[in-house]
DNA sequence: GCATTCACCTAAGACCTATAGGCAAATGCC
DNA sequence: GGCATTTGCCTATAGGTCTTAGGTGAATGC
């Protein structure tokens, strides 16, 4: 009998490259089984089940993320940083959809807690460093944020703006000069 | 035999309702049949198959979802028509999840063609005849606001926002003041 | 050299999607 | 009113997915 070497982390690894091709959504055990020549009822030694596996792919996706993130945010800050955090976002859902969908994936508490979500508002806190933010404007904007990419992002993989010009990337730029100068110049609260 | 009255109209209300429910990528012919009281098969006369359902469920969302914008939007301007705007979004997504995610299901682009999202495009323009944009701004303001209203609730429904003060509520209110504040002062082109 | 563990297997039940073909009630026509 | 047609739902069937239970052979441990 020849094994083939089943893991959870490369059957998660595996299971992103699945999602990248076909979607996470079409994410299946069955598939993934197919792909390493092996019954499916085997795979449940490794993964607990198939939500399991989702939520695998999604703390995955997580991470890789976080880390591009850290990585742009080295040494930036200002509109610098604003611009290759955004964009770590963005070229990653270009290059991984289906990861980008995991990302996306509703985890249960316990998950998520020991995810990589917490890196990512740090992350965002940290950029707006650069900019004159207190408590608790910062947290709104964070959110402001993590609104914006995220909206932007999936309404751009899902083709919202696909019909009409100008194109997305003059888009993508103004819009990152507006949020720029709308941090730079948080309106104050109104009465 | 009594017949049950199927239509592909009812069964998209009712798959709408299942949605909102049991989540939209819960909704199943099976389930669909089942609270009709009928045998599966018989769904496929009135619908081509699931995938077809789940547009029909989509295009229903789309069409309601418009429906509320221009009610919303009729006779106000400026950043009472925003907030109104943004909230009808927020409301509709709090109150029909489902529909919600429906709304946001890949058409395939003839579908796409002849749904309701063309007026949602639409409305959010004349929302910035409000503002002083002049095109290629206006486009982008466009894309700006959908970006925002969709990733905002997107975030919020996910939990994205859940375990942190302060309260969503009060975030969302501080990002229509920071929208409208950007809209009428929106920042000229760099050079 | 035997017991245990590990990695994968077969078998089987429960659902879901989809197609083909049939029967009975409703409808249309004379 | 009687007959043909259409409509609406049915049974039967086939294939796909998820999941659990229980089994076997190869590697490992004592």
């Amino acid at each position: 009998m020849v094994r083939a070497g089943l893991t959870p982390e490369r059957l998660t690894r595996a299971g992103a490259e699945l999602a990248d091709e076909v979607g996470f959504d079409r994410v299946t055990v069955s598939e993934l089984a197919r792909r390493f020549d092996v019954k499916v009822a085997s795979l449940y030694s490794h993964l607990r089940n198939s939500e399991d596996l989702r939520t695998r792919i999604a703390l995955l996706a997580l991470e890789e993320l976080a880390d591009r993130a850290a990585d742009a945010l080295a040494g930036r800050a200002g509109k610098d940083a604003l611009t290759a955090l955004a964009n770590v976002y963005r070229d990653y859902a270009r290059e991984h959809p289906g990861r980008y969908a995991a990302a996306q994936f509703r985890l249960s508490p316990e998950a998520a807690a020991g995810s990589a979500g917490v890196r990512h508002a740090q992350m965002t806190r940290a950029l707006l460093r650069g900019y004159d933010l207190t408590e608790p404007d910062q947290t709104h904007a964070v959110r402001l944020l993590g609104s914006v990419f995220h909206g932007y992002v999936s309404l751009e993989m899902g083709g919202g703006f696909s019909h009409s010009a100008p194109d997305t990337q003059e888009t993508w730029s103004r819009i990152l000069d507006a949020l720029d100068a709308l941090l730079r110049n948080w309106p104050p609260t109104t009465p």
